[in-house]
DNA sequence: TGCTCCATGTCAGTAGTCTGACATAGCGTG
DNA sequence: CACGCTATGTCAGACTACTGACATGGAGCA
């Protein structure tokens, strides 16, 4: 027999999840908040740090947030001249954005101080352990892509 | 030698986690919505189902969200009738809520709603694997707990 | 060509969450 | 007893993210 509810918050995958997901949230806050920058923020850069080009919607998507979210990020990320955004799409509507110098160097910095973070949090599994943690969790996303809308 | 950053995201621990945790949210959103019911309330409902007179800093913490917020939530389920809070605190200041018969009945809706989702989700890996999931993540909560201050 | 459909960008309004602040109740220690 | 410390509840303000809506540019097809 299968029990329908969870009986224990603890013993519940989604809760466990959602406990490691605020933790690596907050300690992100924390060390991205010397150089100035939001979670949205330093994903955006770290996004455009390794697909130059993305156009605002794919970063988006990209990013789990909406249009107008990622919108409102890259254009403070613009007037910070951390990025570069044609006035003028030159195919579609899509306008490719682009790191600039201080972008590049902001990101290393965020890039450096973020990965610390994550090695901290994982630290009590050893590198096996990690590898497939991250396998097992890409075969979820990967399987609910399938199922559901490939947004991506 | 170490690689500082993370050369794709796809193979960082914390993007994969981020993808997860924000597949299980829609998910969670959509099943809740019928029942007009919030992420952050169902997490509200199920807290108190487990444990009973809890109050609503501790209601908040394990929730992963501030006391003001979580003060709104109890607030606008109380005003549905769904849960329950003495006017006045028996000892300190702390008051025990608990949930109402109808509580009770759209808690188990919700929660068999949510159980749904979950096992869609972890559904690419055995039973085996989601233990191990979830003894992993455990495992990295309780370090941070005891690097960081132990909130709970 | 003209039409539909889709994706992108953007604007406005709304809702949720956070930070900061303050008052109160209990506990421990001098 | 008095004082400081902590925890809880609550109020006010600001910020963030979302939903809904609209206009535009391109692709596909009759």
């Amino acid at each position: 027999m299968e029990q329908e509810t969870v009986g224990d918050l603890a013993l519940s995958v989604g809760y466990v999840l959602k406990q490691v997901h605020a933790s690596l949230r907050t300690a992100m806050d924390e060390v991205l908040r010397p150089l100035d920058l939001t979670v949205p923020q330093y994903a955006c850069l770290e996004l455009l740090g390794q697909h130059p080009g993305l156009s605002n919607s794919e970063l988006a998507r990209r990013a789990f947030v909406t249009r107008q979210s990622m919108n409102l990020v890259v254009h403070r990320l613009q007037e910070r001249g951390l990025l570069t955004r044609p006035d003028q799409a030159t195919h579609g509507r899509a306008r490719p954005t682009e790191l600039t110098h201080d972008g590049h160097t902001v990101l290393h910095k965020a890039s450096v101080a973020v990965r610390a973070v994550e090695k901290e949090l994982f630290s009590p599994l050893s590198r096996q352990q990690q590898h497939r943690l991250r396998e097992d969790l890409t075969a979820c996303v990967t399987a609910s892509h399938t199922t559901n809308r490939p947004r991506a």
